[in-house]
DNA sequence: TGAAAATGACTGACTGGTCAGTCATTTTGC
DNA sequence: GCAAAATGACTGACCAGTCAGTCATTTTCA
């Protein structure tokens, strides 16, 4: 593995690290093309995914030389676990600290589908997820990144939520505590149907979720 | 678009159309042939996606020059497609039989959790359909066979059962035939978390779906 | 201060490798 | 013996990644 690095010192490695603002002109209008070429990235990695999309598509939408790219980013693979990495981080704090507010459960929930309709659904987060569901069995580094920073985080704020409901009465049984997955499912089956099935049978995802969330809630307690 | 054809006739358009026992050994050999690519590809296509998946390897790994592929099958693109409408179309059969059962609704849920699991989530069907959502949205033709020949049937034959359902009172009201994706959705959910996500944290498929449907079904009826 | 020198971001033509699809030749079954 | 089937070397398009050269910006120093 070479070490010789050519390019802007916040390039690669240090990507999105450095959260200084830039202090010269330069530095500015580096950051500026990092970002543009994430932009490209994003619509061109979602329309053709990994394996399909070329850098000079990428480049051009972003309007960039295709050289440029690798002053920023080590490869192609290293560009797309970047993208990912850059747009879903801000989201989590978000739903984590929707889920922590000390307000009744119902309340918390239809908060959180708020919050997902428009940060995830309604926003190109939708393709980011696409995207990993797609290419994540192929970039296992992907995968753990997702799991380590957005899943694992968000399925520990619902536990903890979930808890504090249980504790107080407000849920029947445990067994959204043992599958919290199962609160996911309608989002994630919402991003999957509307880009495919849309056309032909469309969902009304916010009307889904809210009978979705409703009926789990609701249910009997268990002798 | 050429139309010249060579090669076998039971070839691309007519694939899987000739239901007729083959009668010469040509017949049989070139039926034999056919379901090893079918066989090499769904493993290809499902391990690399379809645009990282070389055709050179499909022929390998079926133990067939890469030319004997084009005896068969138009291109990389109608391989593929006759892969998951070969594949997926035996299963639905199946399914619809299940549902139409005139069972009690907690028992005919029962068995098509069973016949999922064993036939969906235990098979390389499960991998089929990782590969439709990767790559429906780069394939409408595709997207729009499996809404036709697939989904809509189980839609249509999961909405009649719960109809029945509900004039027979063993169901609190119409929110699953208005969402009937809801019920697919632990299934998908399974699927995408066993190839992302198992080995961070492994999922009880089965308890998972029988939590959600019974869950589900048990909702008190609405006021 | 301001002109010359140094810097390093950016460019895009180029290279090496890959792979879908073809077709002249060989093999096989009738 | 011959027509259909199978083969696999070949072709041409394609594309990730490189790098020598350019030039705007920054630094140096008289």
């Amino acid at each position: 593995m070479k070490s010789r690095r050519t390019g802007p010192q916040r390039s690669a490695n240090f990507a999105g690290r450095d959260r200084g603002e830039p202090h010269t002109v330069r530095e500015a209008r580096a950051a500026e093309r990092r970002d543009a070429i994430l932009d490209a990235a994003l619509n061109e990695f979602s329309a053709r995914g990994f394996a399909a999309t070329r850098l000079d598509d990428v480049a051009k939408r972003a309007g960039v030389a295709k050289g440029t790219i690798y002053l920023h980013f080590k490869d192609k693979e290293s560009l797309f676990q970047e993208l990912i990495r850059s747009k879903m981080a801000p989201v989590v704090g978000t739903l984590e600290a929707t889920f922590a507010a000390d307000l009744p459960l119902r309340l918390v929930i239809d908060k959180a589908i708020d919050v997902f309709v428009r940060e995830v659904y309604g926003s190109h987060r939708k393709d980011l997820i696409r995207l990993i569901i797609s290419e994540g069995p192929r970039f296992p580094a992907l995968a753990e990144f997702y799991y380590r920073e957005v899943l694992s985080r968000i399925l520990k704020s619902v536990r903890g939520l979930l808890r504090r409901a249980l504790e107080r009465g407000d849920l029947a049984d445990n067994t959204l505590i043992r599958f919290p997955q199962l609160l996911g499912a309608p989002g994630i089956i919402a991003i999957i149907w509307s880009g495919l099935f849309d056309r032909f049978e469309p969902l009304d995802v916010r009307a889904m979720m809210r009978a979705h969330f409703h009926r789990l809630l609701d249910a009997r307690r268990q002798p």
